[in-house]
DNA sequence: GCTTTGATGCGCT
DNA sequence: GCGCATCAAAGCT
């Protein structure tokens, strides 16, 4: 696989953009670069194909449904903020929306690898390059996003960060129900690519 | 303190 | 396509 040209580090998503409805922002996410600079200097990341928008209220299946606590709290930090769980032992990440306070977020499910391909296969154990990067815990493997990183800042932090990246069309752009949960299935809140063969799982 | 339960992914079929 | 390993947090008692 060729490597694409590397993104604008120097431009990250200004917080504006995270300061909307959990679903627009959803939606807007995809086609966005994610990116992640190691220790060791190299960059990771690649176009985000998928997410899930999770609601402040009437949200079952939002993890703030309850109000905040100490393993939630990142979702009503300010728009941009990073939100690392863990779920059967893996991670997972969002970005909080909206507002301070407010207890919505984006869950990333799936991106497109395009850089730092080799240092994720080693970071994933896998070489597959469909299953680097194709599902939410998947990801934080193979970036190295654990709940450490709960709370920081996605806007200002240096090593990790969403970029401006290609425009998706609307016509390219499929909802539909989000995955792996009980309550609030009805809610068309997932979103994807079409043409890509990087998402979570075949629509 | 103890039990239950997942916003999952792997390995095998 | 299906079973299941794995563990932190929630929700009880």
């Amino acid at each position: 696989m060729t490597e694409t040209p590397l993104p604008r580090l120097n431009q990250p998503l200004p917080r504006s953009f995270y300061a909307r409805p959990a679903p627009q922002v959803a939606r807007d996410l995809l086609g966005k670069s994610l990116v992640r600079v190691t220790e060791q200097g190299d960059l990771l990341g690649g176009k985000i194909v998928e997410t899930e928008a999770y609601l402040a209220t009437d949200d079952p299946a939002s993890h703030s449904f309850r109000g905040p606590t100490r393993r939630n709290q990142s979702m009503f930090g300010p728009p941009g903020t990073l939100y690392v769980y863990t779920i059967h032992a893996k991670y997972c990440m969002n970005i909080s929306t909206e507002a301070v306070g407010v207890g919505s977020a984006v869950l990333i499910r799936a991106v497109e690898p395009l850089w730092g391909i080799g240092p994720m296969s080693v970071a994933r154990g896998q070489s597959d390059p469909r299953k680097l990067t194709s599902g939410p815990a998947m990801l934080c493997q193979a970036l190295g996003v654990t709940t450490a990183d709960d709370g920081l800042d996605l806007v200002t932090l240096p090593w990790l960060r969403v970029l401006q990246g290609v425009a998706v069309e609307p016509s390219d752009v499929q909802s539909g129900p989000r995955i792996g949960i009980r309550q609030g299935q009805e809610l068309p809140l997932r979103f994807r690519v079409i043409a890509t063969r990087f998402a979570s799982r075949p629509w």
